[in-house]
RNA sequence: GUGGGUGUAGCUCAGCUGGCAGAGCACUGGGUUGUGAUCCCAGGUGUCGCGGGUUCAAGUCCCGUCACUCACCCCA
């Protein structure tokens, strides 16, 4: 017998009317906000994840689904939406027309890590993509699309955090001074190599004793240039305008490599560790990187899968019923038989009659 | 990759200290009924994950193995 591979879903009914009617609750989120539809391939080039989300990423290092084509082109199964997005921004040259440019996509990643509650092999993202402006008042929309999003499942039970990484400007001086200050701690050695390597992750290690021991670390938002500063400062006064709560979580760490400014992650307490809902941010240098003009972005990605389960955990969900009317035979039906009915419905199956219909 | 938990009917699970495999739901057939609803009767429900071992006797105890799962890690 056959099964699905580790660590893939099977979204069977009834969960798989909820599996749409979430996917499709927070596209629509996106659509009424103005942003238009990409249907992207699965999977791209292996060098455009390797360069765009970064080769010192756990995602690229060792989560990617790679393979090499018939004609030994290394491909991989798309872990994130935004390189993609990018490439195609790029390719047809859609940056060239006014900004900015607003997109939406829905679909399948992969990511080869060990399944767990809320994380699959294969998953589902909802995400939106706003290139082309600098102004902090975009972070702040995409922000409240993601947002009203959720509030339209009828999520309450989860919190916005958010932060700025700073830039090129000043991420690197204070990337130095984590590091000095991580090097005097008595750390054990994967949490040094991760200080190395990562020093922000260092920050938001659950462990107790390391929490305590990083209590006095430096933070990056008291380290921020003028400029992002005065960036952050106003994506926080415009989500306050546009009614969006949020805490700050100057801790907060992101996978991928791209992100500059600010950067935020909606998080529920309701599904066990993966606790992450949906999360993005600003990715100034990423166009430039890929080959693209020197233009900013700023977007977000959000797990259909655990949106689902979030759902489910507060018990917001509808009823979803697969069909409106039965249709009952009186008489064993002869045939195919086929409602064109505009409400779903069931018509009596060929070859089955009720006790009442076989006793007449 | 490293730990913990769990593998028994199609599904959800009982099975206490070794002693003949069980319940509910679902399913199939029949009966009642102007529903394929409800109710009643009858019935498959099974390599007890797999392989060894101990024992007169193993679902139960021991070893191994696989799968699933939760957690670390990481993140949507």
């Amino acid at each position: 017998m056959f099964s699905a591979p580790k660590g893939v879903p099977d979204y069977i009914p009834p969960t798989s009317a909820a599996f749409l009617h979430v996917r499709s609750t927070l596209t629509r989120a996106a659509e009424l906000a103005g942003y238009g539809y990409v249907e992207l391939p699965v999977f791209e080039d292996t060098a455009l994840f390797a360069r765009g989300v970064g080769e010192s990423t756990d995602v690229v290092s060792k989560e990617m689904y790679s393979f090499l084509d018939r004609g030994d082109r290394s491909i991989t199964l798309r872990p994130e939406g935004t390189a993609g997005v990018m490439r195609a921004v790029i390719e047809h040259s859609l940056d060239r027309g006014s900004l900015p440019v607003k997109l939406f996509y829905a679909g399948q990643f992969f990511r080869a890590e060990a399944p767990q509650a809320g994380r699959y092999r294969q998953f589902h993202q909802v995400g939106i993509e706003a290139i082309g402006i600098d102004d902090p008042a975009l972070d702040a929309e995409v922000i409240a699309v993601g947002d009203a999003g959720f509030r339209a499942l009828g999520l309450t039970g989860y919190r916005l955090e958010i932060t700025s990484l700073g830039d090129a400007n000043c991420r690197p001086a204070y990337r130095a001074l984590l590091q000095a200050f991580l090097a005097k701690l008595p750390l054990d050695e994967p949490t040094r190599q991760r200080a190395e390597l990562n020093p922000l992750r260092v920050l938001d290690d659950k462990r107790p004793e390391v929490r305590e021991l990083v209590a006095e670390a430096p933070l990056m938002v008291d380290h921020l240039c003028d400029d992002c500063r005065a960036h952050y400062e106003l994506v926080k006064a415009y989500l306050t305008e546009l009614g969006v709560k949020f805490v700050e979580n100057p801790r907060m760490v992101r996978g991928l490599d791209y992100y500059t400014k600010t950067t935020f992650e909606f998080v529920h307490d309701g599904l066990g560790a993966q606790s992450g809902i949906g999360g993005g941010g600003r990715y100034d240098g990423l166009m430039a990187q890929l080959g693209g003009q020197e233009l900013s972005g700023v977007g977000y990605g959000l797990g259909v899968d655990r949106a689902l389960l979030a759902a489910q955990a507060e018990g917001v969900l509808p009823e979803f019923s697969r069909v409106d009317v039965i249709g009952v035979p009186l008489a064993r039906p002869r045939g195919p038989v086929w409602s064109r009915s505009p409400v779903s419905c069931v018509p009596p199956a060929c070859g089955r009659t009720s006790s009442t219909a076989a006793g007449r």
